[in-house]
DNA sequence: GATAGATATTTTACTATTCAAGTATTAGGG
DNA sequence: CCCTAATACTTGAATAGTAAAATATCTATC
C-alpha cells in the first residue's frame, strides 16, 4: 500500500526536529541553557525594546499559558528576564529580555548558529531557501 | 543582523512541528491513541512479521531505552503491541504489532492521512516531493 | 566452569509540559 | 456602585520524557 507524501512529510518532520532539537540541547548546555530558553531569548531579541506580552511569547514558542510561566519562573530567577505588569491592565504583564539576558543569548546565538550550520551541511543555500519558502506555506 | 538561514530553518522546523505534532494529536484522539504512540505502530506495520526489536524502535520514534519501555508499558496493557523475548538471548526483546493493534492502527492511518493533507493543502505535490528529498539530506 | 566485563532493559529520581481549577483584575449592565 | 462575566495568569495534579543507577543476561578469558 503507498501512503501519501503528506503523511510521510508529517513524520519526517517530526523525527527531524526531535533530533535536530535534541543536538541544539547538547550545543547548548555549555551556555546553560536549553533549546526551548533559546528560543524564548531569540523571539525577545527581535521584538521592539525587547519586550513582548506573555500570550505572544507562549505562542511563538508553541507553550500553553501555565507552560510560559513554569519555563520563564527559573529564567527569572536568573535575571535572564524580567516580568513588567503593565499600569492600565494588571492582568496583562509583559516580558523583557535583560542584558544579561542579552549577552548570554548572542554568545548562544553562536552555539547555535554553528549546530545550524552543520545540521543543514549537505544542503545548498539555494535548497535551504526553497526550504523556508514552503515552510511559510505549511503554517 | 542578518540571520543565516540554517538557523531560520532550525526554528522554523521546531515550532512546525510543534504545531503539526499538536494537531495530530487532537485528531488521533478518537482513536484513543497519541501521535507517538501512532508512530510506533507506524513504525511496527512497516516492519517484517510486524516485529522491530525495542533499540531499533527507540532508534525510529527518537526515545531513549527508557523512554520507550514507558510507551511501551501501556500499549502492551491494551494489548495493541506485544513482547517477545528473545531465546537466544534473552536480554533481547522484540515488539510485536498485535491484530488488535493492527485494526487500530489502520483507522488511525485514515485520520492521519486526513491531518495531513489539511496540513499540507497549500503546497503542490511536486513542493512536497521536493521538501521530502531535500529532507533526505538533512539526516 | 568461575568471574569480569559488556549489553539490553527497567527502575528511580528528576525535569518539562499540559489540563483543569483557582486567583486576580477589569469591563459592562442593572 | 455592585454583581456577573470575561480575561490573564498561576497553581496543583497528572502525564511524558530523560539520565543514571540497578538488574538481568550473555561473552570471553583465565
Amino acid at each position: 500500500m503507498e501512503l501519501p507524501a503528506s503523511l510521510s512529510l508529517l513524520t519526517e518532520l517530526a523525527s527531524l526536529s526531535s533530533a535536530f532539537i535534541k543536538q541544539a540541547d547538547r550545543k547548548l548546555s555549555v551556555h546553560g541553557i536549553s533549546f526551548a530558553e533559546f528560543m524564548v531569548m531569540h523571539h525577545l531579541s527581535k521584538a521592539a525594546d525587547l519586550t513582548m506580552s506573555r500570550t505572544e511569547l507562549a505562542d511563538a514558542v508553541s507553550l500553553s499559558p501555565s507552560g510560559i510561566t513554569k519555563k520563564l519562573n527559573p529564567m527569572q530567577k536568573l535575571h535572564l528576564v524580567e516580568k513588567e505588569v503593565n499600569q492600565r491592565d494588571a492582568r496583562f504583564s509583559l516580558v523583557k529580555l535583560t542584558a544579561t539576558g542579552m549577552e548570554i543569548y548572542n554568545d548562544a546565538l553562536v552555539s547555535c548558529i554553528h549546530c545550524a550550520n552543520d545540521l543543514t551541511e549537505n544542503v545548498t543555500g539555494k535548497q535551504l531557501n526553497t526550504l523556508l519558502e514552503i515552510f511559510a506555506k505549511l503554517k
